[in-house]
DNA sequence: TGATAATTTGGGATTACACCAAATTATTCT
DNA sequence: AGAATAATTTGGTGTAATCCCAAATTATCA
């Protein structure tokens, strides 16, 4: 999706904090799952611990990594390691947000957590962030997840933006 | 997904008529728009109505379409027209029935019948059989769906496997 | 039949993703 | 510290899915 060198973010302040304004669609399938997993992770991560969990080769992490960091959503010092910058932690936090949202709403239609988790992880790179949003909202914002707690602390709703 | 020039399917006979068996993973997302296009056309179809519909240059349908021949979906007749072999309007009738379900699911949360069906078509190539199953045995088998009928004829429900 | 329209072919590009081999840098151990 | 080892990055390649343009081919219509 994003091949681009650099990535443009508006920001809007609100409540005195910067939001970044996005779409969902930003990243690809897999750069999904980096961000998700570095997120998770929390702190520095390094490269073969993503690829031993991703299942790929280190070079292809590298530049998956080097990538992402193009397009801020990741520090990189070569050889060291990665950690969130803001954008990326304010866009993993999305990320993991799509998930369990997603997730949550197919256990309510005969899949297990398992089941739901595999099927969204397929998916959910497509699914844009005002879906979600209104889909969390037409939930009534639920904590609990299938894959964990909802966090829904920089979630914009509707009504925010009008 | 298949480039493979053949793609294989084992048939499942079954009150007196032959189902394929199939993920309903087994097309790209670009394919699964042809198809579903060529489905609700019905009877043969012309390479331009098919590019301009879809948007894209002729030559794009072309090749497409030829993929679509060899993997056994449609017959085409060159320079005249293609038309679903039994396989693709088995499979077609899937197509069309996940992204009625999968929309009609998202009506329920928010989405308007535009939403939903945009939001869907950008993902519904990766949502599984098994899922959509699931799913349209959770929501009772649903006949009208947002954009048309579901039909749920060729449909398999889980109890049929067992 | 000859012009025009539709279709296909051949060639080429891009994006996303992956691997291997070789080079580079960090770490560890003696 | 200095060498061996491990981790990481780079460079080169490959495939699948899309797309477009220009040229060739086939159909259609007047």
């Amino acid at each position: 999706m994003a091949n681009n060198k650099y990535q443009f973010f508006i920001f809007l302040y609100m409540n005195g904090q910067n939001y970044p304004e996005f779409t969902g669609l930003e990243l690809s399938p897999r750069k999904v799952d980096y961000l998700k997993f570095i997120f998770e992770k929390r702190g520095t991560v390094k490269t073969t611990e993503i690829s031993s969990c991703l299942q790929v080769d280190p070079s292809t992490t590298s530049k998956t990594l080097n990538e992402l960091a193009n397009a801020g959503y990741l520090n990189h010092v070569p050889y060291r390691g990665v950690d969130l910058t803001e954008l990326g932690k304010a866009y993993a936090e999305f990320l993991v947000r799509r998930h369990r949202i997603l997730s949550l709403l197919f256990t309510h239609y005969g899949l297990s957590t398992e089941e739901a988790c595999t099927e969204v992880s397929r998916f959910e790179a497509f699914v844009s962030r005002d879906a979600v949003n209104k889909i969390c909202s037409s939930m009534g914002h639920p904590l609990i997840g299938v894959c964990g707690e909802i966090s829904h602390e920089k979630c914009f709703h509707e009504e925010h933006y009008h």
